[in-house]
DNA sequence: TTGAAAGCGCTAACAC
DNA sequence: GTGTTAGCGCTTTCAA
């Protein structure tokens, strides 16, 4: 193996000297950075990592956990934790990949034995609780996700409440009077994971507000719980002109079932969802939408890290809420003459 | 931070006996061990992971490359990461994500600084350019997947060609003379991903010693390309009772698209897959599959690259292919007594 | 069964 | 702008 000796040896330098043309932590003449950089390339130069995040204390590695519950669509979770870990390395990072179900003790273990330098939760709960572990940590985290007593941390989502808003906003523009919100599957609601309940909030209190009629339904996440939801939906609200689908695995089915009821979308119903872009672009009828975006989110919630690992960096915001982008697509229409 | 030295002064013994009382590796009186580990306990000592590390050359870490192209069906993917995390923690392992995006210099990188002591590698071309790397480096690897050329390699996969024979051969017993494969899309065969290529290499070669009429048709992962698949496989082949799907994103739209056809299934159509168990089990018609195991193969991958860095263990297999298991469902049937 | 002590390879304070 | 060197916290010989 290689050592940094090695390479001060074969550049005529210190091992210090080396060290720091590779850190750029003082600054060092053009000529003896090119005899250094020279003997790194010819000698395949790797320092240890080892040694290096016991010197320095810093292991230049980031926690990730992922949630692998029931209720959470995978494909997010996946598209995070790549926008993550290519964060991550932009910003000379590797990402550690822990699974929920490590909990507490996984948490503890890693940050105490400095195995990294700072964690990136998901799929926070309302009531989470590995929050007063992570304050008591004396590494830093961001939460993706909102508990509902988010002081002291640093926690990056999108805007659900105001995703729920623009959603029935966007109905109502198209004069839609009666509309219902198709949600996540029950347990998700159990959890009282802190998304749903916003979405929830934001859309009831916007059709409040607007004085239309609206109703809330979880929905489980297979085509039959989508079909029995739709047949429900008309049932109890026969006057139902507008949807908004807060599920990403029953959008598709739910649409096919409402046609199947013989209803047209968007001629007799407009849909709209939130979910990943590409999801509802990808539909036969490609669904208006306000974007899920997972890979903002990793990019956001690493850059806080870096910052809040940055010693010298002056202190991060407490909350960041992505506003909600809504995508006009072909699922929403105005509303049909009455009796048209 | 408290460190080795102080649980040992807490003790009243050496730090290496503290170190060996950990790590078991040499006997310990047992009144002292009891002594260590209440000083650990009250203490709430951790051993620094660089340190680690650097004293005893492993760092406990093992490196995941994640597939992310197209064609890939994720919820496979996070399955089998979820898995290796899993049983590597049971092996007082963590694992390090990569992207496939970062490529040969990823590898090379985690490898040379010895971030990680061994490699697990998914989604295996036929030719992967990360073989010779893989073959150079100083650490141990399992691929999954096999490629051409498996040499010196420890690979872990499903019997893809066995997989692709059993599916035909129970079409065979129901009697079905005429069988199509839905397969994987066109860019996969295209860059020669070794376990779409075999199974049609199975399924070509049973259809062939059975004497029975097959074709094979790669398939957009989208419900429209699923929707065309299944007008094409009729036209072009009326006489079609059996079919093979190797597509987990098609396999749901196909089956509706058969049904809206006017062909019922497994009435006058019978559908077996290639897939994980959860999605053939969930459909509306519980399809009759080949399970693929993805579970099981990251415990294998991981359980034999624990094998590979026990210095005095025997050599492991360089070849393990999990045979098909299948599972008879609703989907398939005796054919129906021709022209009744 | 235990202890002493020499590293592991690097960083960063200190000195020039 | 560069060199010297004392650790970082642990493992593992070597010696008892």
């Amino acid at each position: 193996m290689v050592k940094i000796t090695d390479v001060a040896r074969h550049a005529g330098v210190s091992p210090s000297t080396v060290s720091y043309a590779l850190s750029g932590k003082r600054p060092i003449s053009e000529e003896t950075r090119r005899r250094v950089e020279d003997s790194i390339r010819e000698l395949g130069y790797r320092p240890h990592a080892g040694a290096r995040a016991l010197a320095s204390s810093r292991s230049n590695v980031l926690a990730l956990v992922a949630p692998l519950r029931t209720g959470i669509h995978v494909p997010v979770v996946m598209q995070f934790a790549v926008s993550v870990v290519t964060t991550a390395r932009r910003h000379d990072h590797d990402v550690l990949l822990l699974t929920q179900e490590e909990g507490e003790d996984g948490l503890r273990r890693v940050a105490d034995t400095a195995l990294v330098d700072a964690l990136i939760v998901m799929d926070v709960q309302l009531h989470d609780p590995r929050l007063p572990l992570l304050r008591d940590l004396d590494r830093p985290s961001v939460l993706i996700g909102f508990p509902a007593e988010p002081d002291g941390m640093t926690c990056v989502d999108l805007d659900f409440r105001a995703a729920g808003e623009r959603c029935v906003e966007h109905l109502a523009r198209l004069g839609h009077r009666t509309v219902a919100l198709v949600g996540s599957p029950p347990e998700v609601y159990v959890r009282r994971t802190a998304f749903a309940q916003r979405v929830v909030q934001g859309f009831t209190g916007a059709a409040d507000r607007a004085g239309m009629a609206s109703s809330v339904h979880p929905c489980e996440a297979s085509p039959a719980a989508a079909r029995r939801a739709a047949e429900r939906l008309l049932r109890e609200q026969p006057a139902l002109t507008g949807v908004v689908v807060h599920n990403e695995a029953v959008l598709e089915p739910l649409i096919d079932a409402f046609e199947q009821l013989g209803l047209r979308v968007p001629g007799d119903l407009s849909v709209t969802a939130i979910c990943p872009d590409e999801l509802a672009a990808s539909l036969r009828v490609p669904v208006t939408s306000v974007a899920l975006p997972s890979a903002e989110l990793g990019e956001r919630a690493v850059g806080l890290l870096m910052r809040k690992l940055d010693a010298g960096g002056e202190p991060v915001p407490g909350a960041t809420l992505l506003p909600p982008r809504l995508t006009e697509r072909a699922s929403t229409a105005p509303r049909a003459a009455p009796g048209a």
